[in-house]
DNA sequence: TGAAGCATGTAAGCAGTTACATGATTTC
DNA sequence: GAAATCATGTAACTGCTTACATGCTTCA
């Protein structure tokens, strides 16, 4: 049977390549720097983090003298090996599971009006998002020239800003074919 | 436990609120018409189906005098009553995973080049993407008044190609980003 | 002293994928 | 007669989420 990547493992890898940290640490800079198109849970995270270890692609270093069951981990040769070779490892197409188009699709089912509600509760939250990403871009440019991480950093903040804004532009854009919609039902066949 | 919601179920409820289908169809229009959004394979259609059939949202009618072990279901009452209340819960914001996003994010354990490899492939599949796109809404927009559902496909279209697009600029800048990136390694303080 | 955050982990369960098995029908 | 497609289903597995358990530290 063909084996799936565990995503999450090379996360973790790619996370411990940068630097030392803790499981906790771990999902902490998941959450902050990649959870827009990546989350993991504890559940996840620590079972992981074992079966890393046990392949002997990260170890257990617990620096600064064993400060209450802390446990830092740290990414080994062999790990900083099979990081790269995943990464070198082409992209497949992947279908992007997006609720909202899933519900959208269904929409004849309801009232136009409802639908309504739904794009524009989408639209609010693209908004919230894209200061977001103003915010992140405006960081990430001024400190661009003291790693090369910062430049690939931006590029997947650029791909959210760039996306997003899209998702608005629709948002627009669906908003008037449903009105138009509604209004043919209030006078029809003309 | 709070339990999860099958969306694969209410995809089921939502085609066969249009027709009645057999498991081996619905698989058919999900990669229709569904596949740039969602996928399902068998080994998810049929225990499903089973189970909506247990709770009564889904009958076997084996229309046209049962030719070969065919099963065609429809839709119940029951199994209306739960589409409309699934489709009315409002849609939580989620994370979208992007592979390419993950791999380009520790991009800079790889060199540039290969960087730039990346997002060529990732260009070239949205400009394939684009393509059916354009044909999809000629086609939708040529029908657009005779069901209100063309209106809700043609939403979920607009918004893969609007997604796509500005998928294509994100990789023109991304590429930009990245030669400046190989030029300042050729001629580094200047 | 009590809340918030730090820190690690397990158990249960669900969604979804992959591979396999089986056989009928259609088409070249 | 072979290949492609139609058609249904099961078994095994993985990835991930949710809920729960536990205890320490920091700070208002």
């Amino acid at each position: 049977m063909k084996k799936k990547e565990n995503r999450t493992a090379f996360v973790i890898l790619g996370l411990l390549s940068h630097e030392n940290l803790s499981g906790y640490q771990l999902k902490k800079q998941i959450d902050a720097g990649l959870k827009e198109f990546w989350s993991a849970g504890f559940g996840q995270l620590y079972p992981t983090l074992k079966e890393l270890r046990e392949k002997g692609l990260i170890e257990a270093v617990t620096e600064g003298g064993n400060k209450r069951g802390l446990t830092v981990f740290s990414i080994t040769d062999a790990g900083r090996a099979a990081l790269k070779e995943w990464l070198r490892k082409p992209v497949l197409q992947q279908t992007v599971k997006y609720d909202i188009l899933l519900k959208l699709y269904f929409g004849a089912a309801l009232k136009p009006e409802e639908n309504l509600v739904k794009i524009d509760n989408f639209r609010k939250q693209a908004e919230m998002q894209m200061e977001k990403y103003a915010q992140y871009e405006q960081v990430l440019r001024s400190v661009l020239d003291d790693s090369d991480d910062h430049t690939y950093f931006l590029l997947t903040v650029l791909f959210g800003r760039k996306v997003t804004k899209a998702t608005l532009e629709w948002a627009e854009e669906s908003r008037q074919l449903l009105i138009n919609l509604k209004k043919e039902k209030k006078e029809p066949e003309r």
